[in-house]
DNA sequence: CGTGCAATGTTATATTATAACATAACCATG
DNA sequence: CATGGTTATGTTATAATATAACATTGCACG
């Protein structure tokens, strides 16, 4: 379930925030980009990259794999998007900038990936990391089960 | 780097104990799964499934891909070997029975997935569960980054 | 307006994983 | 020890995910 009212506006605030670092950044936000990361926030839950194929299909003629693959990566690179690796899917970003990592919870129910990024897991990991004398590069930490909205439907 | 000195006795090891757990559990550690996870600890690291079908192939003839995920599925669902998402590999587990699931510190340099599990790491997420009225099936924790022998060895 | 680099197009193929149905092995029970 | 049910494996085929390699386009900057 998706808190905001009208989803519209949210695809329209991400997009448009999207416009604004690359802008920042100097990279080129280019059509495919735009579309790719629309179709992403258009869904409601991590979308896999070959979804996205099908959907800017029918607008666009032609759209093959590697480009899909490039833009996503490089809207992850540049955190715009996150790879839920223990889906093989893609999510957008509903913080960008805000720090490079995110975590997620996975409603298998609803299929919802809410962030619950929270400054104490990135302290305990940091911390797992020292311990163990490991230089830390990527974080991935997917807790899958069931929301609290599906709970309470069954 | 693997920290056992004879690493065919750690083979062994985990494959005995994979006995015991079996017979303790009525389940049926068949040749086909035996095969499996021994490959699996003969590799250092996470190992691919079509790695494990590779190595399989010179020695049993004509073993097939559903035969080796299903070995890993029971495996995998026994806590004898765990999945790493972000690598699509598999790993055997160095603890069976202690824990249903261990998090990773992942050496991108020497390929290894060390364990490091600790209840720090499993009360942070449950806490971070729990505000979030979420009920937590499964925990994929993959820390990637460049372990302590890597560092000092460049 | 040309040159260099970044992005996309295109073809092909690699890699990872499973569906669906057939056969075999195991094992409880009469 | 037959037999019938269940679990495991064999087999064929294909689905799903992802990338390599090279060609072309297009944009920015001098």
């Amino acid at each position: 379930m998706h808190n905001c009212t009208t989803h519209n506006d949210c695809i329209a605030d991400a997009l448009e925030r999207a416009e604004e670092i690359c802008t920042e950044r100097d990279l080129r936000f280019t059509d495919v980009r735009r579309k790719v990361l629309e179709l992403v926030w258009q869904s409601h839950g991590p979308i896999k990259a070959y979804d996205i194929l099908d959907r800017l299909d029918q607008r666009i003629a032609a759209i093959k794999p590697p480009t899909v693959y490039r833009a996503l990566d490089f809207l992850t690179e540049n955190g715009l998007v996150h790879k839920i690796s223990s889906l093989n899917a893609f999510v957008g970003c509903s913080h960008p900038l805000k720090h490079r990592e995110c975590y997620f919870l996975i409603c298998s129910d609803c299929g919802e990936a809410k962030e619950c990024c929270n400054p104490d897991i990135t302290d305990v990991i940091s911390k797992t990391s020292e311990r163990n004398e490991f230089l830390t590069d990527h974080v991935t930490l997917e807790i899958t089960g069931e929301c609290g909205d599906c709970r309470r439907t069954h």
